[in-house]
DNA sequence: CCCGCTGTTGATATCGTTTACAACGATTTA
DNA sequence: TAAATCGTTGTAAACGATATCAACAGCGGG
């Protein structure tokens, strides 16, 4: 299974002693020694250039690039009692809606001179529990995460000041803090509406669990937009899985099964509209002519599909630097009152939800 | 801490203003206090727990409890020089495969007490240094990290003693690091042997930048797969782009373009894949008959594309294990020599070969 | 009675920074 | 001319943990 291949140990790079030579790290006070200079003046070369002389400016930059020199982030730490990290927790670290947050926040936080220390809580409370303890002990300047919203009482408690808090995605239960989402209502709204202008009578919803406030909107956009269309609701053709790509996938085989099948389908979350396509390819069912679908959240894969994913879009990117944004002004002005930033999503029509058939049907007559 | 806009020096005395919330985090001193013991004995509590009586351990646990007290990462690292982060560098956090290793990293590295300090190289050489240097200044024990192998000689630098690392995916250019990869040739291989098995004579490769050694590898295990069939090699038939979407669009269409057309192609990457499928729906190319296809890299939407996808599978979670396993290994006996990993991949045939409809076929003879 | 153990505890130096404060010469102000 | 200001520098005290060392009690052996 795992072949192991062991190279000889090649000392014979360089000189023998250098891989014996312990080799610390050039700490501020050599380099004070080495530009004549007091530590101090060191440290005030780098955090307020302006307070020095010339000439000890350049003496002192010169020595820090001769040894090599980078401050000592924990020692910093320690001092001012705040890092300059981020702890960023997200439940799944495979879905690309989520690595896109985190793509975010680390572009904005980045050049503010961050660091991020990334974990995965995998939509389980205990490790999302031990994550927020090990951050709070590590000392992070913020958080920025995406609740799971399950066992009460903690985030109050690990979430404390002077750790700032923004919440992304999903309104964390038990915490009043900065978040970021998208409208969800209003998305899942414009989906539904768009295969009920296609002619769809029968549209089914594959959601995920009402434990998740994103579920619960979503669910509200497909009523609202089933209402605005004049279309029944049938109960049957809400199905409630998890979001995952199990989810989907149950869910889609359920809707087959049905002896008055749906011919249209709005899944509420990536995965699960993966779960959904297997099931319709094993199936062997057309898209969009035996079954329309469009779905939440738009992903790199989309275009790719045959035929390609009609989706509402979440700008993923723009989610993490607007978490990003807040969170460093929250920082600069803790007082401030909590705030909410919703963003919009956006329609993008492709081939699974029929349209272009819809559209040729069209000119025909 | 005093964290709050409290500028005057307010000289720290701590419980001098009664007015606001005990907000400052609980230190050991805060704890030997009220159990009413020095800090010596509560550092000793937690850290050889056997060498304190029981009388006082209860004491300690107790005040540590109430206060609910954890000791500061950065105090500690300071104290011992090392710190229990690990830092974690991959090209491209949108990319499953390399999540697929961050994940099989945080699983074990988080077991054993480490934290995970993840950063986006985004295959910018510029980007990749300042990581490198941040997670030098951060005190990382040490690395793990996929090269981008660009600028000479900043390797040796930033991860130098007392830094370890560990290299995925790539040889790094510079280093004589620990190693953990695929079997990039005999994967390779294996892909483009099953598609001449399928009575394939013109097999195409489109494939990465050559500076990367999976590129390499890759060109090497399909060569020696031709040889092996008896086909030519028609340099034609090769093409090098960039490992993203964007090459595997272009070169499938350039592929497409060619007067004689190759009948199955092999794409040496996840994300150009995608690429390729969107040159072949936009063309309206007949998937596996017109052109059937092999892609390295297994991803969660390959059972969902329309015809799945036939692909050589790379353990991604167990790369990331190895190379965790590798570090804490190395952290534990640094005098070891170098060692390489070397993991096997799987070919996981599904529909995109046409293997299906070769056996349909068989049969009808 | 002294000596050397063992088991438990406290006092204290230390890690590398930041920063309040003092020191100092040079200049300006009263 | 004395005093106040300014710009620049050094001194030293934190920050919170760990680890070394000494202190001390209790105890058995010589």
């Amino acid at each position: 299974m795992r072949k192991v291949a062991t190279k000889p140990s090649d000392n014979g790079q360089g000189d023998g002693s250098a891989s014996s030579t312990p080799k610390r790290v050039a700490t501020i006070k050599k380099v004070a020694h080495r530009a004549g200079v007091s530590i101090a003046t060191v440290s005030r070369t780098f955090a307020d250039p302006a307070s020095v002389s010339d000439e000890l400016r350049v003496r002192v930059h010169e020595a820090a690039r001769v040894l090599n020199y980078r401050a000592s982030r924990a020692a910093r730490t320690l001092r001012v009692g705040t890092s300059q990290t981020v702890g960023v927790v997200i439940p799944d670290l495979q879905n690309p809606f989520f690595t896109g947050v985190v793509r975010g926040i680390d572009l904005v936080l980045q050049a503010n001179g961050y660091t991020l220390l990334l974990s995965n809580s995998d939509e389980d409370t205990t490790r999302e529990h031990n994550i927020l303890e090990t951050l709070q002990a590590e000392g992070v300047a913020g958080v920025i995460f995406v609740p799971i919203n399950r066992s009460r009482g903690t985030y109050s408690r690990l979430l404390a000041p002077p750790i700032h808090v923004v919440a992304v995605d999903r309104l964390p239960s038990d915490l009043d803090a900065d978040l970021v989402t998208v409208d969800n209502v209003d998305g899942t709204r414009t989906g539904v509406a768009h295969l009920a202008a296609l002619e769809h009578r029968e549209i089914a919803l594959l959601n995920g669990p009402l434990r998740h406030s994103t579920a619960i909107d979503r669910e509200e956009g497909y009523r609202q937009a089933l209402g605005a269309a004049g279309l029944p609701l049938r109960p049957e053709l809400i199905y409630r899985g998890d979001f995952r790509e199990r989810g989907g996938y149950e869910g889609m085989k359920a809707m087959l099964a049905l002896r008055h099948r749906p011919t249209a389908v709005f899944v509420a979350n990536n995965l699960m509209t993966l779960g959904a396509l297997r099931a319709l390819h094993e199936a062997a069912v057309k898209i969009p002519d035996e079954m329309a679908l469009v779905g939440f959240d738009d992903m790199p894969w989309a275009t790719s599909l045959n035929p390609p994913l009609t989706a509402v879009s979440q700008p993923s990117q723009e989610i993490g630097a607007a978490a990003a944004d807040l969170l460093l002004d929250r920082m600069a002005q803790p007082e401030r009152a909590v705030r909410h930033v919703i963003l919009r999503t956006q329609l993008v029509v492709r081939a699974s939800c029929g349209a272009s058939r819809a559209r040729a049907q069209a000119i025909q007559k």
